[in-house]
DNA sequence: ATGCTCTGCTAAATCAGTTTAGCGACCACT
DNA sequence: AGTGGTCGCTAAACTGATTTAGCAGAGCAT
């Protein structure tokens, strides 16, 4: 990789003048007294030789990298880490900087390696990212630099960025109720640990919160609340049976995420129901299934980009200490609908 | 971002000896003439003082940096780019090597912009990765070092990883000649443009070759053959009632991805028609999907995880030139049954 | 005693930048 | 004439590693 650059000297002896010189006009400092032809000369000889410094010889002195490090319990997982990672590598080019991508697995001794492996190579700051949001302990040993949490809070005060989960709780409780929808509305998605544990998830407690407070204030109860240990679509698709079996039928739905949802839909169809003329279904996270279902699924959009986006611009701009809340825009799509009769 | 590391000339400094000694000793040369003693003694004042040696200082001297750049046309928009570039962080830990990950969005401004920032660097290897399989051409500014293609092949004969999707169009054909269809399989996801221009795919041509060249030998030729303009849900979905208008009903459908399947599923689903009794479906990728759907879906696996991984062992164990071709190994699942009657 | 080799180790150069300290020329002012 | 300040620029130190060249002393043969 990259053989024989033009280095710095070669600029300096092209111009005429020293490397000092030719140092100072191409990172364009300041109060220095070079003559506007001096200037002139690097720049010409700096375009003619194709100059470009060398980072480790630069960060060598200066200890800046112009490299962010991308920690995260587990990319792959999720199909929502490609939009976080794309964000945040956005935001980076944008600030001209480059991001180093390791992931701990949530395995200890490779989180070590990770560590060390940025440690070593003298990142400007590190984002550490889940790829649940949940509370979370960073290690010690990246407390040095700056560092932002993606998609996580931690007990230490760090500067966070999670998504709005309890607003979106609010705008699906509010898109129904808008609706008409009072006295038939179903819950799919409960589960406690999720819910009691911040260290697995805080968006379970904080839409179930942002849900209940909407309906509390509407005077609004929920007619049935279904609890899943997972939320995947064969939980989903039990929940809806087991409600479809009680005596009173739903006339809107509140799944947990889309998978949730996704399962509601195939209890649905063998049931003969559709959506939205019998029962209107909503969810959370805006997986690309949502907008592959039939009727289209509305649901609240988890930003991932931008919040990968806002944490660079968090850790290289500075910025405030308290988690900065992204909004989850609302989805309005086909599988809403007043109640029937 | 670390402050106050101790240096080689510490670790000199406290073992009593030199710079050299140290740096010889750390780097386990061989014929140095150091003694056992020296080698004691450097080992013992590097770990009591938790020495890590200064990346950018080494490969100032070596222009190595252990770090590879993974450039990529699009990162975010499949989920799949997740698993290729978790094989690629795995095997590269293996290695005790980091990536740097970069995005050009298909856009030449921003992967000159790549490009750059990956010379900067210095970095030891490139791997140059697609998101959809297919021929691309390698800026000629990455070729001074090693690169590896992924999820590519390029004109200039550079090694490359690609998933056997020959290989799969055998398999599914099999699989289904196996359960005893034969005059009536169906074909949904033909596609001219990703068939005929390897610049846009070289998956559809090859799954196409593969499930022909094993009904051909079979002396089976394929009921009907639908044309999709993209590989969606929705085009899926269209192909499926357009078999079911028609005078014969196929006994099994071959879908050329799972997003096409999942359209298919819902045609059928609304027919009235039950997978696998009524008919089979068996696709290709292994979409998370796949497993969701009710029945689960057959379909053959995209081994992205394997093929990051693959490219990282080429790039730094060097390999052969041909591409590589990593299996697509079937997911047997219960959308298959024998044809009914 | 001299020359030779081998052993165990080190001084200094090197990589490619940034930064500090300061030099010589010129001008203005007292 | 001497002093001080500004202007335009440079030499050299510095970052922290690797690597080359070579030194001092011991052992051995002649």
């Amino acid at each position: 990789m990259g053989r024989n650059r033009a280095t710095l000297a070669d600029v300096a002896r092209r111009a005429g003048l020293s490397k000092t010189a030719a140092s100072m006009v191409l990172n364009g400092r300041e109060g220095t007294r070079l003559s506007a032809e001096a200037h002139q000369r690097v720049f010409a000889a700096a375009e003619e030789l194709g100059y470009r410094p060398n980072l480790a010889a630069r960060s060598l002195r200066t200890r800046k990298t112009a490299t962010i490090a991308f920690v995260s319990d587990i990319v792959a997982t999720t199909r929502f880490a490609g939009d976080l990672i794309r964000g945040a590598l956005d935001a980076a080019r944008e600030r001209d900087h480059v991001l180093l991508i390791t992931e701990t697995q949530g395995d200890a001794t490779f989180e070590q390696y990770a560590i060390e492996a940025v440690l070593d190579r003298q990142v400007d700051g590190v984002i550490y990212a889940a790829m649940a949001t949940r509370r979370l302990t960073v290690p010690a040993a990246i407390l040095g630099g700056p560092v932002v949490l993606l998609n996580a809070t931690s007990p230490d005060g760090l500067p966070s960025v999670v998504p709005d989960d309890e607003g979106a709780g609010r705008s699906v409780a509010t898109a129904l109720l808008e609706l008409g929808h009072r006295d038939a509305i179903a819950l799919i998605g409960r589960n406690r640990l999720k819910e009691d544990d911040p260290e697995v998830s805080l968006a379970a407690r904080a839409r179930l919160h942002g849900i209940r407070q909407t309906l509390d204030e509407a005077k609004v109860g929920l007619l049935a609340e279904c609890f899943c240990t997972e939320w995947l679509p064969e939980h989903g698709y039990a929940a809806m049976r087991s409600l479809l079996s009680k005596p009173k039928r739903p006339s809107a739905i509140i799944c947990m995420n889309d998978r949730l949802a996704f399962g509601a839909y195939q209890a649905l169809g063998e049931a003969g129901l559709t959506v939205p003329e019998d029962i209107s279904v909503i969810s959370f996270d805006d997986d690309p299934i949502a907008a592959w279902l039939r009727p289209s699924l509305a649901t609240t959009a988890l930003p991932h980009e931008q919040m990968g986006r806002r944490a660079v611009e968090l850790l290289l701009d500075g910025g405030a200490a308290e988690p900065s809340l992204v909004p989850m825009p609302l989805r309005r799509r086909r599988s809403l609908a007043p109640p029937a009769g």
